[in-house]
DNA sequence: ATCCTTATTGAAAATGGTTTTCATTATCAT
DNA sequence: ATGATAATGAAAACCATTTTCAATAAGGAT
């Protein structure tokens, strides 16, 4: 693990001047942001965190460098069916460790989950593997997603 | 199997009934273009296919009909990458079997494959007896999509 | 077959997250 | 420090989807 987060950390900057873009504060708030959440911030999240501190950089910044963060494959954008996207930190970046995602349809809430990560990792493989050699499709991404009621809901709903 | 597809296939009919619907011509001749496909169809694509044949329907009847469907579970609705989502008929409605995904990120191809499918159902049915006992999480729609690069992106690429 | 209630519909307008535009500013190799 | 140009903010544009509202059609009752 040789990314340390955190303010200017040279793991970032170096990624970004690694792929001929510059470190710019803009760059390094939003990723601050983002190394010190647990949460699955949209664009506006980020946005108000930054702002506080930072109320010159802009939402048309937030995007953009999350655009980069996404494209680069240091950030995970995901739709949890509310309207706008949301991103967290790349496994390798966060101290999270690999999960996956659990969504209430009713109240939103997302859940982090790892049960199983094992066996779903060696699946994983094992389809890559199959698909990249009956398909000739180089996987980038893979992704698991379940939704339904949580306990709340389920509860409520009755 | 008890449900034909097809026009007017009491199958579907019962569906909008036993839910305190209304059977309508839009209805019908939406699911049945839905029937009629291989592909994964936007609102609009659906739109124009609706609309050779009947042109007094309209584009909001299509997203109407779509939510309906979704939400009585007869149509799965997918988030492929580009702006606009994507619809299917449920499996329990479709020729197709149970599928997953494989989307490329550079020419927006969707591959339906179903290697390792029955792998993937078991530890589905475990994951979700897991989740369902420690999160007390109910699960009602479940999905796995890979992205990356198909074939002849991949070549192009080089 | 006709009436009546109201679910459904189409057209147009509104919505809202995201992207584009463009003039200004900041980064950084020199 | 200087200059080339990448990055930025504000405002406008974009565009898939949703909302509004008056007209229409479905289907139970008669
Ligand atoms: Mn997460
Ligand atoms: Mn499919
Ligand atoms: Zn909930
Ligand atoms: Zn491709």
């Amino acid at each position: 693990m040789p990314w340390r987060g955190g303010k200017g950390g040279p793991g970032w900057e170096g990624h970004f001047r690694g792929c001929g873009y510059r470190w710019t504060v803009s760059r390094e708030v939003i990723i601050e942001v983002l190394s010190s959440t647990r949460h699955h911030m949209s664009a506006e999240d980020i946005y108000h965190a930054v702002h506080k501190d930072y109320p010159a950089i802009g939402l048309t910044t937030v995007y953009r460098t999350l655009d980069l963060l996404v494209d680069m494959g240091l950030v995970l954008k995901f739709d949890f069916g509310d309207k706008r996207a949301r991103y967290e930190l790349a496994e390798e970046f966060s101290t999270k460790e690999h999960h996956h995602h659990l969504v209430c349809n009713r109240c939103g809430r997302v859940i982090d989950y790892t049960e199983f990560i094992d066996d779903e990792v060696e699946l994983f493989k094992k389809t890559e593997k199959g698909l990249s050699k009956k398909y000739g499709f180089q996987i980038k991404s893979r992704m698991i997603q379940f939704s339904g009621l949580c306990g709340n809901c389920n509860r409520e709903q009755k």
